[in-house]
DNA sequence: GATGGGACGTTATAATGTTACAAAAAAGTC
DNA sequence: GACTTTTTTGTAACATTATAACGTCCCATC
């Protein structure tokens, strides 16, 4: 079992890593924030974290609704919108809108925006953090008196594995 | 007639201003950009990019698709997204993500890539730009070996007009 | 005026997301 | 424990956004 409050988790998605562990920290943070938080990680609410963390790509939700229906549910849509409802307000995912899909947060206690930067090739995406740039783009929203609320940052791009690849 | 190269046009979609100049230069630029690369800025093309710069607030397809049919035109889905595909393609639109929503560009001229600002109240959208900003995001993709390709960069939040309101 | 490539029309369909209402499960109250 | 209340889930239908496939037309060029 980790730690709480690490101070910031280390980029892995475009790493080689045993990604069980990272599974098993991701759905163990969740049990942690929904008890402290008295949320219900219900069943369903968990299948769909878990298949969310299945790898480091986004998943599209009718992707995951196939997926929870071979593993014999049988879901409609709206189950799991729901799902991803409540994940996405507890910080437990984020929504990529450039790719239409989901991902699982690697830091829900932190209250950050999520950006990303998203492989096209091998579709995998790394969620990374930019104090300063947040702070720059904060000044430039304040120059023109606009008030910030939330930020979507989507890089897309070529991993290092996939630029090696492609040479 | 304006010149060609402005440095870079001032934001004022959140300002008041005589909106027709807007609309009558993004035409022109388009007429001009299309005579010089060799394009066609056919009449559909051509409607479609004029009710996107109706307004600075981003239109959906299926709004564009109603209002030309509105017009007397008969239009059909692939007819409309073709037309987006094009003005995308040759920067003289952008395409918001977060929205599912386009946009005009104000600056089809520059390479460079769209930044905006959504009010969340009057959905206004304001592009920006933002040099230093972008350098620190190549930096920073940099140090995780990963190449950019494009970036979406998306504000939510309140303008200047809608925060008084709000209070 | 042939002809070849790009643009457009048309029909159907895929992919993504939501509404509305009923049933079930869990939590709170006495 | 029996009751009420709230939350969660099931279900069917529907709304929105986007694409595929194929045929026709236009028109620039030779």
């Amino acid at each position: 079992m980790l730690q709480k409050s690490l101070p910031m988790p280390t980029p892995i998605s475009f790493s080689v890593h045993d990604h069980r562990a990272c599974m098993i920290q991701a759905i163990d943070q969740a049990k942690q924030l929904c008890a402290k938080r008295k949320l219900r990680l219900t069943a369903i609410r968990q299948q769909v974290l878990q298949l969310i963390w299945q790898s480091h790509k986004p998943i599209g939700a009718y992707d995951l609704l196939a997926l929870i229906n071979q593993q014999g549910g049988k879901a409609a849509p709206p189950t799991i919108y729901r799902a991803l409802d409540f994940l996405l307000e507890h910080g437990l995912i984020h929504r990529l809108a450039s790719v239409n899909a989901f991902i699982g947060c690697i830091c829900p206690e932190h209250g950050h925006q999520g950006s990303f930067l998203i492989c096209r090739q091998c579709h995998r995406a790394q969620e990374v953090t930019h104090p300063t740039l947040t702070s720059k783009l904060q000044k430039l929203a304040q120059a023109q008196g606009f008030a910030v609320e939330s930020t979507i940052l989507e890089v897309s791009g070529l991993c290092q594995a996939c630029q090696r690849e492609q040479a």
